[in-house]
DNA sequence: CTGTTAGCGCATTCAG
DNA sequence: CTGAATGCGCTAACAG
């Protein structure tokens, strides 16, 4: 592999000059600029990336740590960020944290000594306190999906109390009184600000929350079909039931079909994310949009401006959700 | 961030003994090694992998590529790869080639140009010959989900053809004689397999595979569809659809409802991958396996053993496709 | 067993 | 505008 020293020979120029040509901040003359290129190109030179960074200090890599890789829902955020970052040259070193805490701090600490520029994070198991640590430490971090007051200019988060109060709403809307609810785990955010979203909708109607008609789910499509048949075992009525995930809505549909209910003429089923696949589910599924694939970008998008100045970009960090009628409610 | 140098001032040993403790080939005492560990300890000292990466050149890093890093494919995958990998304390590099040859081509450039060890690659766009000549570079290459003879060392793979073949002839072994075809896109050579294999179960059977009732699709949800649409537009007799993915018989069974068509009443589909979503679809999708997680982690298990010299690791290539017996086809 | 000495390939002063 | 010199943090001979 052609170094920049053999390009420097080939050129007739010092070390210095070929090195100021790639990185074209200093002024060369395009006469030895283009022998420069010309050399590079007969060398088929590439510039050895690992040197670059040792000598700048700048890895132009940024690690992302999400908790699964797997699932609906983490693949289309990757790929905008992998997309995002890689059309302005940066890479990107992924890690997964199994939504587990010693995983996510091992994760952390992997993605930091290997030198990455800044962090993305969409983790879920670290508290606030670990995480506004990494904030004060010296590499630059982003949270997705997480909302922490002192270090809100570094979270990219979608308005989940908002979003859980739609789902409701439109469920209320269509004129359902006694209504279920299958929410994610307690101890995550969004979980709880789904729950509390809904119970807003539901207060607002004048209607009081029936703590019996909760079932604590865990956002995946087991917890959505435990859920589901917990509810009916329970012989209280209920005509419709709000999901905190489009994959618990498609276990609960599944459970119903079980027991021969069908949705939405025996029940009404909304979901929380708006992924890809329910919507080849039967019947459709009516959600709230969670534009996880947006918030990726805008992560990316907001290290490559702070972290690696590209003026050219402009950040919002707040996300709505909005609501997506289809069939599974009525 | 501490230095090596400022461990070895602490310890009270020179540069090279720190380096010694850190990689422990060679011997050191126990005592001076208690010593750097302290000053380790005490500074925390953390080494900088991208200066080891240019000393050593090996940057413990080792690129993926995949089509994309979404859908329910590659992320199975994924998370097999960068487990497997990560207990050995490797990097995974990311990148997407969109099933684009110029995108494919594009990655693998900048996945080596970043100095990964070693690529795991799972394209699809880009010509065997590419593939040789890169098998013949200096980076070392694995390959996921496709068999190139000279290079079949290096691949790691799924009997497609023995798959196709499973899926029909199970339908033939339920008294199935008019079957539709809905495969991939013909110009990629695990959809060309399966295909085969269908036919090769067809002949065996006695029956004459019929042109007319088999549709290319592109393996996704929105293919299938369009594939049922057309097939059932045809008024030719068939009771039952042989998909070539999962997702389009996902998506085939939605136009089938869409139409009235009850499954498996009035259709039977069965459909490949065994991805995990189609579980909770109504019906319960009966399909033949594609253990791409396995295959991902195979392909880690390779590149630890052939680059970086795990021992204790054995690799087997090839993989067979197992069928899972469900709802859709009767 | 341990210390000394060169680089790895490049960016970056500082002169000229 | 260009060249020479220095060092990023670490590994790897080579001595001792």
């Amino acid at each position: 592999m052609a170094t920049i020293y053999d390009v420097s020979v080939l050129a007739g120029v010092s070390l210095a000059t070929v090195s100021r040509v790639m990185n074209n901040n200093t002024k060369v003359s395009d006469k030895t600029r283009q022998k420069v290129l010309d050399a590079m190109a007969s060398l088929g030179y590439r510039p050895n990336t690992i040197a670059q960074s040792l000598a700048s200090n700048c890895s132009n890599s940024v690690g992302v740590l999400v908790s699964q890789l797997d699932g609906p829902f983490y693949g289309p955020m990757m790929t905008e960020i992998e997309t995002t970052l890689r059309t302005a040259n940066k890479h990107v070193i992924i890690a997964a944290g199994h939504a587990q805490e010693s995983q996510e701090k091992d994760s952390v600490e992997f993605l930091i000594s290997r030198g990455c520029d800044a962090l993305i994070l969409d983790v879920e198991a670290v508290s606030d306190e670990y995480l506004i640590e990494l904030y004060k430490g010296k590499t630059p971090i982003v949270l997705i999906n997480r909302y922490i007051e002192v270090m809100k200019d570094n979270c990219v988060f979608l308005e989940n109390e908002r979003g859980g109060f739609m789902a409701t709403d439109y469920i209320l809307s269509l004129g359902h009184k006694d209504i279920a609810y299958i929410s994610g785990p307690m101890y995550k955010g969004d979980a709880r600000d789904r729950l509390q979203g809904h119970q807003r909708a539901l207060s607002q109607h004048g209607i009081m929350f029936d703590p019996a008609l909760w079932y604590e789910g865990n956002f995946r499509e087991f917890g959505g079909e435990e859920g589901m048949r917990h509810l009916l075992s329970l012989n209280k009525k209920f005509t419709a039931v709000v999901c905190a995930s489009d994959q618990m809505a498609s276990g609960a549909i599944a459970a119903c079909m079980e027991k021969g209910l069908k949705v939405p003429d025996d029940i009404s089923i909304i979901g929380y994310d708006n992924i890809p696949f329910p919507q080849y589910i039967y019947p459709k599924l009516t959600t709230v949009s969670n534009p996880i694939n947006e918030m990726g970008k805008m992560a990316a998008l907001w290290v490559l401006k702070n972290i690696y100045h590209d003026t050219n970009v402009k950040v919002d960090c707040s996300f709505t959700p909005k609501l997506y009628v289809r069939d599974s409610a009525k």
